[in-house]
DNA sequence: CCGATCACTGCAAGCGTTTGCAGGATGATC
DNA sequence: GATCATCCTGCAAACGCTTGCAGTGATCGG
């Protein structure tokens, strides 16, 4: 292994020069850092980050928290943040919490508390008082993503206007029997996503004078197949027919249109789907939806984590940050039928 | 911050005893390990990883590096690996090479040489041989999934025996004209995966006498659209239509599905569709498919690596490890129409 | 021309564990 | 009862960096 203490000789230099040097300290002669830096390249050189961080107390890695990462929404996230750490220099470190509560504990009482991390985001979690209390106790930074979190920087999409936009963009083509597939109670990984969403729904609907029939909302889980079950149950009834279905992800969007089409039903001339998300399938099947972006979560709230990184010259700021979304229009929505 | 000092004090024993009590050897008295663990689990002490590895060089850490984790197929096996280290108490960091070559260069020179990491496991990686001789010189065990890796432990599916099984399965149920939508040449983040797919489709062809013909052959990129318009042009031919397709991936078969409905044919009856994966989505599509199970694939990288990270007693054993794979008939595979 | 200021650099004390070595008990052996 | 192995435990030296502090010239203002 090749120490620093080489480097220092090779450059004629002491270790502590090459410290400064290497982490791009002010108070470093130019040639003095030239000669450093040519001997590192030439001696093939990288810092122990062990060393590093036990002296200087920063570990230059991030710990993600995500419920699981099998799904299209949180790999993006996480990929998203990736990237923006490794720019900065950053490690990841991935928690995963599919384990139960038995790795969720684990996580929490031990693996997050071994300063290993300087700071965590927590995806699409809802995280105890407990847990939060724990994490501050280190004081690292706790930045979250999907969902308010009590007195941590967030950020989120507005679930209740993005319902709202879906569903206005459906009443905007003259529908007025819109159905929704919202998220099953029991499904409540993220947040109140699926109540915010359905709030959002209904009152774009009361917006336009529109009465929420209760045998036009369906619960499900989130998924292709329970979307195209709940779909089944909306489409199944010939006379009260929804002309209009909002689907609460993609996923159980393009269940729905796979319904409908089982029923023999043409969408969108017989029957309007819009979803949310922006699913990397949602473009070839043709699926209007309310875009939101999860790459750019995960670079933004590595952003603000840096920040909150920084020497703190001022208290903290605004804790919660809303994140853009965007409708697509594509060919699964159109006037509902004569 | 709590550390071993305030332990010992506690306990009534030296920081020495504690850091072997809690690290569980074998050279303390029972009672002596229970007092520490006690006063340990009290003053709610966790060690402090940085320390630790520093003196003792082990970072309980792994690295995994994915082409990327936006997949199913990745992402899978990302979170089996992490659950299975998280059982053994290592952490495991991300890196992710979607951010090009400049990303992978950066992972390679950089953060996998700065001694974070015990061992690195590489998902689909075609690996070059500087980068393998880099993580050689540090002497870090490394571990493969999918594809054989010159001079590295891999675990590996026997893609030409899957193909030959999804083939056979076609076969075996009467089919003669069989197509097959395969990996695109430009596609090579997976090894010659594509490659191997389609000779184990020719293969199992030629033993059945069945003669492979050049236009029922085409490339797509795996992704659902990709297959839909590969199927679309394989079928698109009233009379010279396959009677069945066997794709290289479960998405491009579900492309296929859709395809064929699309053109007025039904699937099985018209057309019979196979798949490989057993993706998440296949079971709602019906699909059959010779699965794999990447989340498997990641745990047992984990304990190759474990085994690997014993204090070698014998050099290093078996070098490729097959893993395991199964004919999944659905509703989407049947006897050829008359 | 002198003291003050400034820009660099080196010295050495940590950072919080692990672990080889040695010492003290205790028990076993003859 | 002496000898020796065995079992626990403590001492103190690493582990490889970072950084406060002090020291050295050089530069500058008066």
């Amino acid at each position: 292994m090749v120490g620093i203490a080489d480097v220092a000789r090779h450059a004629g230099v002491s270790t502590a020069t090459v410290s400064r040097a290497l982490s791009g300290a002010h108070n470093v002669s130019p040639a003095t850092r030239l000669r450093v830096e040519a001997s590192a390249a030439q001696l093939g050189y990288v810092v122990s980050s062990t060393a590093s961080s036990l002296a200087s107390g920063r570990m230059k890695n991030i710990g993600v928290v995500v419920p699981f990462l099998n799904r299209w929404f949180f790999a993006s996230v996480v990929e998203g943040a990736q990237q923006a750490l490794q720019r900065h220099g950053y490690d990841l470190t991935l928690y995963n919490l599919t384990g139960g509560l038995e790795a969720r504990r684990s996580v929490f009482e031990h693996f997050l508390l071994r300063q290993r991390v300087d700071a965590v985001i927590a995806v699409s979690l809802e995280l105890t008082e407990h847990e939060v209390a724990r994490l501050h106790a280190l004081d690292k930074p706790l930045v979250g993503v999907g969902g308010p979190l009590a007195g941590v920087p967030t950020l989120t999409v507005d679930d209740l206007a993005v319902a709202r936009l879906a569903t206005e963009h459906l009443i905007a083509l003259g529908h007025t029997r819109i159905a929704h597939i919202g998220g099953d109670k029991a499904f409540d990984l993220d947040f109140n996503l699926p109540t915010n969403r359905r709030f959002g729904y209904e009152a774009a609907l009361a917006a336009a004078g529109i009465e929420a029939r209760r045998e036009d909302y369906r619960p499900a889980d989130f998924t292709t197949a329970g979307g195209y079950q709940a779909a089944k149950q909306l489409l199944g009834r010939p006379h009260e027919r929804p002309t209009a279905i909002f689907a609460a992800s993609d996923e159980m969007a393009i269940g729905s249109m796979l319904a409908a089409r089982d029923l023999g039903l043409v969408v969108p001339r017989d029957v309007s789907v819009i979803g949310v998300d922006d699913h990397e399938q949602a473009a070839f099947f043709g699926l209007s939806t309310v875009a939101q972006f999860p790459r750019q979560q995960g670079e933004k709230a590595v952003e603000v984590l840096m920040e909150e990184l920084r020497p703190h010259p001022e208290p903290r700021t605004g804790l919660n940050i809303n994140m853009p979304f965007e409708l697509i229009v594509r060919a699964s929505t159109a006037r509902p039928p004569e």
